[in-house]
Order: structure tokens, then C-alpha cells, then sequence
DNA sequence: GTCTATAGTAGGATAGAC
DNA sequence: GTCTATCCTACTATAGAC
């Protein structure tokens, strides 16, 4: 197979699994399994386990920006697209519940194990972070378009670490509703 | 030394690391040199690592159970006792910049691991949120009150993953302002 | 580009002396 | 109750054949 197909093979598994069991316990033998390579093989991909999680943190860095590009480009109003967003955590209920937010849990983990690649997973915030302010800024709140951004991404944290402790779906649906009603002070 | 007096320091001390590192990047021979003592002594006091853990926990909820207690017959009206949570993330705002929420972070990590003590984890949140719960009761909004409580989590751990990613205090303490408004509108 | 074989290390856990 | 010595396993990583 050719390199460049399988190195995306790997990527993509290994986001997987770094999602659903942590980066940490995660290991070389996992991905080469699910992938269906051998173990020595794996390193004329990538020559360690954090080359991979680079890879990985700029897979989900390209995705994210397709999917806010994607968000921007549709007919939505900004306060829709900012719904959009919040939403997320009723979209991917089952695998937050299971999981987490795959950015808050990955960027908690490397914080923790003092990683280097720590500030690339922040950026992926900061992307989130980025748009929403935009999204307020076209609401008429541009002096404080960043606060209101991040008070968005307050909401899908610790609705993510509370859907995954306590695996409760109304909450999460009740967490939202809050949300729009909250929204709706800043739309006219 | 005593044998339980050994024992009690180990607890503390995994406590710290399991916190500042995290439950799977903390090992036997961390812990045992960050109390003094041999990796083989250790196994006289715990036979596993999930025993101190589990140990760990016992002592969390413990403390956690002493200080609810303390703010429960302190004079503060139910309206300052939520306060005094919510402005944990500004009392200990220093740890939970680094290491995040101590509950949060070791609830996530264990969800994904599939550990059978996540259950005994997630006790921790419940401790807040009857205690949250029973303040909302006593404002005299028992039919919402579990509600809110869990609006009240989920902005503590949505403030702890977002200051321990970004690092910013001021970010904190906009939203703990945010949450006094919010209270304020359940007060009378 | 893929494999097997293997080196080297770290971690969890045990045995037995003191 | 504490130590040293040791076993076993899992993991990261490399070497070299095909």
C-alpha cells in the first residue's frame, strides 16, 4: 500500500484511540492491531509516539477549520451557527458521554503529563474560540465578543465532563435549552 | 513508624501526584520516592496500585464530606454557601490552572481507562451536587433544585478545563462574576 | 513498504533477609 | 516495618531480512 495511504490510516486510528482511551494508554501494539500492521513496521511511518499525536493534532486542526469554514459558508445567522456549536454536545451525546470532548480531555491529559505538543491541542480552542468571537462580533458585541466566546466554550466543557460522569442525557438537553435562552439576550 | 501513620502519608502523597500527574503517569517507584521509603516496603502497605487509589478516593470523600459540613454550619446564608463553591476556582484558582478540577480531571481519566473505580470517582461529584442541591431547596426553588445544582458543576468544570488550558486568571474571575448575577436572580 | 526478531527500559508485583 | 534483589510483563524503539 502506498505510504501516504497507510500513514493516514494510521493518523486516523490513532485518533481514535487516543480519544477513547487516552493518549497515554494507548499504545504502539493498539494502533498497529486496529491498523493490521506489525508493530516494526509502524516506525517507517513514524519514528515515535509523539510524531504520531503531532500528526494527529494536525489532522483535527484541518478538520476543524473545514468544519467552522463549513459553518461560516452556510445560510445560518450567527446566532444559529453559535447553536450550531453549543449543540455539538447533543450531536455527538453518545460520544461525549462515553468519551468526552475529545479537544478538553486531550488538552487536560498532555497539561498533565507536562507535554510538549500541549499548545497544539490548545490551539484547537483557540480555533473554536476564534470563530464563536467572530460570530458575536457580527451579533453587534464586539467589545466583548471574546468574553461571550469563551463563556460558550465554558458551557461545552463542563457539559462534556458531567455528561461523561454521569452519563445523563436530559441533563445535557436541559444544559442546552439554558444555553439558547441565554443566547437570545444577545440576539436581536 | 507506625504502620498506619506510613500508610496515611502514602495516601497523601498519591493524592498529590495522582492530581499533579495524573493516575497512569504516576508510578509505584514515584510515589514511594516521594515518601521516603523503598519500592518493596510499599507493597507491605497496599498489594496494588488501584488499592491506593481506591484508598485515595476513600480520603477524598472524607475531606470532601468535612468541608461541606464545615460550610454547612458556618452562619453564611445558602446564596454565600454556593458562592463559596463556585469561588473555588479562584480559592484554588493557582492548582487548577496547572492540574485542573481534581475531581474532573481524575473522573475523565478514569472513564476512558474503563476503570471499575470510576464509579467511586463520581461519588465525589455527587457529594457537591446534593450539597449544591440542598442549598437550592432551602432558596426555596426545590421543584429546580437538582437542576441547578448541576448548572453550578457544570460551570466549575467548564471554568477548570478552560483555565487550565489557556492559563488566564482573568478569564476566572469574569465568570465567576457571571455566575453571581446568574445567582442572584434565584436569591431573595 | 512490510515483515520477524530483538534490544532496552520502565513498571507492577513478589520473596526473603534484616 | 523496612530493605535489597529479583521476576515478569508491557512498552518504545531498532536492525535487518524479504
Amino acid at each position: 500500500m502506498s505510504s501516504t495511504v497507510t500513514r493516514s490510516r494510521i493518523v486516523e486510528v490513532a485518533d481514535r484511540l487516543f480519544y477513547q482511551h487516552g493518549y497515554l494508554h494507548t499504545s504502539f501494539a493498539d494502533i498497529a492491531a486496529a491498523v493490521g500492521l506489525s508493530r516494526g513496521n509502524f516506525y517507517y511511518h513514524f519514528k515515535s509516539k509523539d510524531a504520531i499525536l503531532d500528526a494527529v493534532l494536525e489532522s483535527r486542526v484541518d478538520a476543524t477549520r473545514r468544519t467552522l469554514r463549513d459553518w461560516e459558508t452556510s445560510n445560518d445567522s450567527p446566532a444559529d451557527r453559535i447553536m450550531r456549536f453549543v449543540e455539538i454536545v447533543v450531536t455527538n451525546g453518545a460520544d461525549i458521554r462515553r468519551h468526552g470532548c475529545p479537544v478538553g480531555t486531550l488538552t487536560t491529559e498532555l497539561a498533565k503529563l507536562d507535554h510538549a505538543l500541549h499548545d497544539r491541542a490548545r490551539e484547537l480552542f483557540t480555533l473554536f474560540r476564534t470563530w464563536l468571537r467572530d460570530q458575536f462580533v457580527l451579533l453587534g458585541h464586539a467589545g466583548q465578543a471574546d468574553e461571550l466566546a469563551m463563556h460558550v466554550l465554558t458551557f461545552s466543557q463542563g457539559v462534556a465532563v458531567l455528561s461523561n460522569a454521569f452519563r445523563d442525557e436530559a441533563y445535557v438537553s436541559r444544559e442546552v435549552d439554558r444555553m439558547r435562552d441565554w443566547l437570545s439576550t444577545y440576539t436581536r
